[in-house]
DNA sequence: GAAATTTATCGAAACGTTTCGATTTGTTTT
DNA sequence: AAAACAAATCGAAACGTTTCGATAAATTTC
């Protein structure tokens, strides 16, 4: 492997003069600079890039750490953070928890591989997060709540989503309305039910029967619409935690006979791509995605600057409006949205 | 910041044992090693990824390059890769060449910063690629031909492909066939294309009128289309480059008051998340990502040892019907399949 | 044209590890 | 109890850079 040494062995140059040629530095004259950029191509020279962090100390690289690298929901949000990221000279460079303990992104955090990290995942333990976030490197943990020196906060505001969207139904006339959610240990799906629950005590409902969890897929929403069908009373409307598990419940809605929203009006969660294709177009509530992955970005520099102005970050919520809601059929006497 | 220096001291012992203890050599008595590890914990102590690769001459890392590192099409292939990558005790971390010659992909390739690479991604230049391969870092190519030492390449039959979705749609008697390919400088549209012209041609069909390009996108195809329908004559069935124009074309389609498959048939490429879900459901040929990707990854360990079997493998590719096709209404007298 | 100043080059230390060969310690053999 | 051996620990070199302080060369000043 040639390295700088040989470089500056063949163009008859100091180790030291090689290195302030190849980097550019004005110390150096013009013509030497020449010789060693020349004897550099010759030997088609690479710097070896750890030696140089290593001295220098820093890597100028962020991680991002997303569960599983390939998920259709991250596009947006990480188009953001790679804008603001290289807009700052730095690199972004992506990995997955998969693999558990000897997972690339423990391996990154715990080695001192970057300086700074943006952690979209639930199974990145805090414990290690804690421990990795440090002076020189700052965490931004998205869509979940740690508590930790050099860690930031960003989330949608899933509970201003879960109510909107429950008041929204209301609206159209429904009071029986489903939940759907998604795995307990997500902590957007509890806020998302925390504000569907909210939205229901306000008009003095209850609802014991029709709260299931599925688990954030497809085949989860279409199994758990399936054992809500199966019940003897229906719902009038499902809200789902997510918008997979919606499209996992008009299939099970297909198979029982019932067309979406004649007999059941149902939103989803997230506003995935997949979303405005379906038949009908699915009414559901986007996350700013986008603008959390700017603002995590942002966040990180910020703090590699000193300043943690404030630890946690909430984003507005938008319900995007489309046809898969309707008043239910039979309840024509409770009126549009005039209860309250 | 803490180093293994300090933590030796702490301990009472010699920096060199201390190495010893945290890397779990048995070199080192039961006692000692327990000493060393309590220090370590004591004081927080990280061990330093860069100093080891150094150290060590290799990274145990292998890079993936995205065009954008957010494109739903990659999901399967990411898969694919990294399972392979993770069973063969390597990181995948995965960045995109946004940025040209200051992006995280230009920096971590020649900077000897991985032990292999696997590249999709059109934007990333022949002559980096070659530059960078070497002994110790095999790089495999996907989707486009690239010659060099320690470069292999990957791709689907879009040849293959193109021939079997235009001779599906000569079958259901259909002889008026667009073309609406992507940007001249993909690969892959070009094969498909050839493959096209190929079943065209078997049958003695000319056709110089409806061959348009779009860019990929769903605008593009959506484009496409409307010059394509502004013409006086139409054709019976449109065959896209990809799936996103074959959604544009959905869209125009539907504004010139065609049906599709009433009016005209339609066929994709690449099978995407959303295919299945359009109305109605689309035929497309589906590219074997999954494999590619573990086909790739495979392909960097068996360089990394020293074999090069071959330098180009080329994947079957599978026609998934739905139900975006039927024979043309126009043109009963042409029979079903019946001319080959 | 010698002294003072600037500019260009050089040597060496440092970054935090791993690992080789040498030394010390402890154990077994005679 | 000394000799022979194995096990545990240590010191130092090495990995490929950057950068500081020192030296040498070139330029300016008087």
């Amino acid at each position: 492997m040639v390295t700088i040494k040989d470089v500056a062995k063949h163009a008859g140059v100091a180790l030291s003069t090689a290195s302030y040629a190849l980097s550019g530095s004005d110390k150096v004259s013009p013509k030497t600079r020449e010789l060693v950029l020349q004897a550099a191509k010759e030997l088609n020279y690479q710097k070896n890039g750890f030696a140089m962090d290593l001295k220098r100390k820093s890597t100028k690289t962020i991680l991002l750490i997303l569960s599983d690298l390939s998920g259709p929901y991250y596009s947006e949000l990480i188009r953001g953070t790679q804008e603001v990221t290289l807009s700052n000279g730095f690199d972004l460079i992506a990995c997955s928890s998969v693999g558990g303990a000897d997972s690339t992104a423990y391996k990154f955090l715990q080695e001192r591989r970057v300086d700074g990290a943006i952690v979209l995942d639930p199974n990145i333990s805090e414990h290690l997060l804690r421990e990795s976030a440090r002076e020189g490197c700052p965490i931004v943990v998205m869509d979940r709540y740690v508590e930790g020196d050099f860690i930031m906060n960003v989330a949608a505001d899933n509970v201003q989503g879960g109510y909107e969207a429950t008041r929204y139904l209301m609206e159209k006339g429904h009071r029986d309305i489903a939940w759907i959610g998604g795995p307990s240990n997500s902590l957007g799906s509890q806020h998302r039910k925390e504000g569907y629950l909210k939205a229901l005590q306000e008009e003095g409902i209850v609802n014991t029967k029709w709260m299931l969890v599925g688990n954030f897929t497809e085949e989860g929403g279409y199994h758990s619409t399936k054992v809500l069908l199966m019940q003897e009373e229906h719902p009038t409307a499902i809200f789902y935690g997510n918008d997979e598990m919606a499209i996992g419940g008009y299939k099970a809605l297909r198979e029982f006979g019932l067309s979406v929203p004649e007999d059941v009006s149902i939103v989803g969660f997230d506003d995935i791509q997949v979303a405005e294709y379906l038949s009908p177009p699915l009414t559901t509530v986007r996350q700013p995605k986008y603008e959390m992955g700017t603002m995590a970005a942002h966040l990180v520099f910020q703090a590699m600057g000193g300043e943690y102005v404030n630890k946690s970050y909430k984003l507005k919520i938008e319900l995007i409006e489309r046809l898969s809601c309707q008043p239910p059929r039979l309840a024509p006497n409770r009126g549009k949205g005039m209860e309250t």
